[in-house]
DNA sequence: CTCATGCAAGAGCAGTGCTCTCGAATGTGT
DNA sequence: ACACATTCGAGAGCACTGCTCTTGCATGAG
C-alpha cells in the first residue's frame, strides 16, 4: 500500500516537481485525502520516503553499472561509469535528482535516513582511489598538474592542514590508510561530477553546449586526469 | 513601490525558502493580496523579478571583487577573487542563489531576461581566460595534467569535436579568438565553482568537511592549476 | 465642476495540508 | 456464535494559498 502511494507521488514527482500535492496522489489512487495520513504522518514524511528512495535508486544504479566493468584495473574506465551512471539516471529521472542534489525544500530538515543511503555512492569511487592506492597506480606525493611554466615551482600549493585534518577523519572511517591527499582529488572529482550533472540538468548549460554526453565524458576525462588514474 | 515588494519578497525568502507567499509579503505591506497584482501579474513574475536581481546582484559582487585585484597579472589571485566571491555572496544569501543555481522552480520557465544577467558573472572568468592567452600565460597546446606514470603516454585525451566546435562558436560570441581547448577547461573550472558552493550550501559537506572555507581555497587552487593560472 | 485614471479593498473560487469524528469492515478471544 | 477490539477509509471542517472580478475611493486633468 505504501508503496503504491509511493509509485503515484513518483510519478506526480516527475510531472510536476517538487511541489506535490497529497490530495492529488490520493485522487489518482481513488482515495480522500485524509486516508493518505494511515501511511505517511505528513508530506513531508512522503517526501522523506521519496529521497531515502532516490539515494538507494541512484546508488543501485551506480553500484550495479561499476561493478559491470570486467577490467578491475581499469580504474579510469570505472571512474568513468560511474559518472556516467550517475549521469544517465539523473536524465531518467530529474525531479529524483533535484530533490536529493537540487536546492533542499524549504523547511524540510533531513533526518539522518538519507545520510546512509547518500553514503553508498560514495563508497563506489572511495574504493577506486583504495585499489589505485593498493596497486601503485596513484601518486599523491607530487603535483598532478604540469608547472604553469615549465621551469617554474610546481603551482600546486599543499593540503591546508584542517582540511587534511577533515579528509584523515573521513579515511579513518571508511578507507583507513588512505592518505588524505588522493582522498582530496577524490572529493574534487566527486563533487565535480554532480556540479556538471546539476548544471546540465538545471539548464545552465543551455545555449552554451549542446554535445552533452560528449562535454560530459571530457570532463569525466579531466577529472582522472586530476586525480590521477591510469 | 515595486522594490519595496521585492524587498519584502526577499525577506520572506530569507526566512520561509522558495515558496513564498503573496499574501504574507501582502500582509507585511499592511496591505491586501489582490493589491500585488497591480505591480506584478502573478506570483511567478515576482519570482521573475527577484531571479534577475539576483544574477545581477551576485555579478555585482563578482566584477567589483575582481577589479579590486591590484595586480592585473595575478590571473590565480583574480580567479581565486571570483570564486571567494561567488561563495560569500552564496553564503549571505542562500536562498536567493538556491533561487538562481538551485533546482529550478518546478512549472516555472526562465524567461530571456535571466540569461543575459547570468553571462555577466561568466564573462569575468573568460576576461581572465583572455588575458592569459594574450600574454602566454596558458598554455593550451599541452595536456595540463602529469602523465599517469613518468614514462606513458599524456592521459588527456582530445578535445571531442562536437564540444570543440560547440565552444568556438562561444568563443566567436564573447572572445573572438581564444582557442576552444582554452574555454574548455575555463568552463570546467566553472562548473566546479558552481558546483563546490552548491555542495556546501545544499548541505552535501555535513559531516565530512568542516573547514568549509579551506577547502574552498583548495578547490578553486586546483581549478586554477587545472586551466594553467600561474 | 466634471470626468478619467490609478489604486486598493473586499468577496469569492478552487485548490492545498492537516485534524477530527464517525461508520463500516475485518479479524480475535472466549 | 457472540462480543470485543482494531484497522481503515470517508466526510466535514479549519486555515491557508494564488488568482479574478467587482466596487469604491481618492487624486489629478481638462
Amino acid at each position: 500500500m505504501i508503496v503504491e502511494i509511493k509509485d503515484v507521488a513518483r510519478r506526480h514527482l516527475a510531472t510536476d516537481g517538487a511541489n506535490l500535492s497529497l490530495r492529488a496522489v490520493a485522487r489518482d489512487m481513488g482515495m480522500v485525502s485524509s486516508a493518505i495520513y494511515r501511511y505517511f504522518a505528513s508530506r513531508d514524511d512522503l517526501l522523506t520516503a521519496l529521497i531515502v528512495d532516490a539515494y538507494n535508486a541512484v546508488a543501485d544504479a551506480v553500484e550495479s553499472t561499476e561493478a559491470a566493468v570486467a577490467d578491475r584495473d581499469d580504474l579510469r574506465g570505472r571512474l568513468l561509469a560511474i559518472g556516467r551512471a550517475v549521469r544517465g539516471w539523473a536524465l531518467a529521472n530529474p525531479a529524483e535528482y533535484a530533490l536529493i542534489y537540487g536546492s533542499p525544500v524549504p523547511g524540510y530538515q533531513a533526518p539522518q535516513d538519507t545520510t546512509v543511503a547518500a553514503l553508498r555512492t560514495a563508497t563506489v569511487l572511495v574504493q577506486i582511489l583504495i585499489d589505485g592506492h593498493r596497486s601503485g597506480a596513484l601518486r599523491p606525493d607530487r603535483p598532478l598538474t604540469d608547472r604553469p611554466h615549465p621551469d617554474g615551482p610546481p603551482a600546486d600549493g599543499p593540503l591546508p592542514d584542517a582540511v587534511r585534518d577533515d579528509l584523515r577523519a573521513v579515511a579513518d572511517g571508511i578507507a583507513p590508510g588512505l592518505p588524505p591527499q588522493v582522498l582530496a582529488r577524490g572529493t574534487i572529482a566527486w563533487i565535480h561530477l554532480f556540479g556538471a550533472v546539476s548544471f546540465e540538468l538545471f539548464g545552465q548549460l543551455n545555449n552554451v553546449i549542446e554535445a552533452r554526453e560528449d562535454y560530459f565524458d571530457y570532463q569525466m576525462h579531466q577529472m582522472a586526469d586530476l586525480v590521477g588514474l591510469a
